[in-house]
DNA sequence: CTTCCTGCAAAGGCTTTGCAAAGCT
DNA sequence: AGCTTTGCAAAGCCTTTGCAGGAAG
């Protein structure tokens, strides 16, 4: 098979770290590892893109363990979150729950384009610096943030706007 | 009874004006007005704070609507959202579904304690600004954007820290 | 009179939980 | 052995939907 799932040569040691790391959460919080978590946690290290539990299920699944079950994905999620193996994201109003691999990754944010989806990543030290000036003087001590900027790209804008010459509807 | 609701003078009209954007574009949509609805829209206009539907059905019936029912809320969430009455918020990872008086107002963002749940609102023009300019970049044409930062607020820093003398703590 | 609105109840999704069996240490 | 983990199914939220009667235009 093609370099279909490959990524980047880095990425494999990535997700052993990443394994590594939640095997470790698993140690000192006293509890037993299990193969099904660890597939559960590779899948979700690899998975490309933004994901819902039902789409890691599906993926640890393809990926040949079988009987992986819907609870068991649900019941591993709070330990992937604690580890820093994957992160809560909030595309598109919250209305679902989406998550993506966050193991030595570089926080970003994104952009969303409500009309086709599409998710851009961004990351600016600018606004970072802004937001602990900002906590600063409120006191605030962050532990995180969450900033999706929502739109429309410009590829669907051209797509659904050619007709605009300036008639009726503004804004 | 005392001033228990009384907000601002300005705000009464606001709370006016709410009501007959949101009867003017049931009216454009060829609807019905009705009793219940407007009680609804008042009653989140008025809203103080952040509300979940819950939140408002209860404050539809201290404001005197008895048989209201929960249904007949979601039923009118979509339209006092379309009338700019309400919108939605993102607090607190996306697990529930927080809404807010939108009514004129300017838009704003926050700032959230994850110990006390206090909630911060704040606003910065700077932001707006690089926002717009990142969005550009990206060949983005804004709609909206969440930005909510999380963390601890001083008053809850000071209480737990001090005491932070415990042993073997398994949190 | 026709169409919309409402309460009620039932149905739907997604997530969590109780249980007994199987697994890890 | 004594714990944790899992599949399964049932239970739980929150939200939506179908229906019949009441209200608005």
């Amino acid at each position: 098979m093609p370099e279909r799932t490959r990524k980047a040569p880095a990425q494999d040691d990535a997700t052993e770290r990443a394994l590594s790391r939640l095997r470790e959460l698993v140690r000192e919080k006293g509890l037993n590892s299990s193969a099904i978590r660890d597939a559960i946690a590779r899948a979700a290290v690899t998975f490309q893109g933004h994901f819902e539990v039902g789409d890691l299920l599906e993926e640890v699944r393809k990926s040949g363990v079988k009987g992986a079950h819907l609870a068991t994905v649900y019941r591993a999620l709070p330990l992937l979150l604690e580890a820093g193996v994957i992160q809560q994201t909030m595309l598109s109003s919250g209305e679902r729950h989406f998550y993506e691999s966050a193991f030595e990754r570089e926080h970003h944010d994104h952009l969303v384009c409500q009309k086709c989806g599409t998710v851009i990543e961004f990351r600016s030290e600018a606004f970072e610096a802004m937001e602990r000036e900002l906590a600063a003087r409120y006191d605030f001590e962050l532990t995180s943030h969450v900033h999706e900027l929502l739109g429309v790209c410009g590829k669907c804008r051209r797509k659904a706007a050619p007709a605009k010459r300036r008639a009726s509807a503004s804004s």
